[in-house]
DNA sequence: TCTATATTAGCCAAAATTTGACAAGTCATA
DNA sequence: TATGACTTGTCAAATTTTGGCTAATATAGA
């Protein structure tokens, strides 16, 4: 599940229009439409003021939308998936 | 280990010197440095033809040019790790 | 010390990418 | 047709990335 996937489906749930979404976040509505078919990336604040609109998980939204940045970034390598085991071995030395 | 350490050590061990790689690669020295030390990326290309001269794997060395470059992207988010996990699985979706 | 060579640091402008906004388009329904 | 919801396309402004230059620092040998 992708980020404007998730966003789709909890906003049609609640019944909810895209421009009042759009409204709430301070964007307008082209740019909220973009957003849910993934076309443009929402910010940071803007996932997180989501997660509030649509009694969503905070942490939650925030991973599915870091996911959909490093999809986008490893593009179509065939080294995708190793590298991203790679990176989280990393990660995890990182912390320590 | 990054891609700077990697390129480092064996440069050192086959007893290179940066502006001979800088100059294979068309670069400059300080630049060289730079992706030596993880300051700038390697262009994709730059990471074969390293492969190359310094007589290693270019899969490997994709992957952890690869790694960095998602590191980097997921920058010091919490859910870094699970997001990890969920790009993982997202990309084996895709894959299928 | 003095010199030469290797590496690194800082800076800047050109190129490339991202961003936000607008106008106009489609689609469904009354 | 008319209206409302959503999507598409385009554009310039803003931001980021890039490449390369100059100067600083380090290191080793004479």
């Amino acid at each position: 599940m992708q980020f404007g996937e998730k966003i789709k489906q909890l906003r049609e749930e609640k019944e909810l229009l895209q421009r009042q979404l759009a409204a709430s976040l301070e964007i307008d509505t082209p740019m909220y439409s973009k957003i849910e078919r993934g076309e443009r990336k929402a910010k940071r604040e803007q996932v997180i003021a989501l997660a509030q609109l649509l009694n969503a998980n905070e942490e939650e939204f925030l991973t599915i939308w870091l996911s959909d940045k490093i999809i986008e970034n490893v593009g179509d390598e065939t080294s995708a998936l190793a590298a991203l085991k790679h990176a989280e071995q990393e990660l995890k030395k990182k912390s320590k």
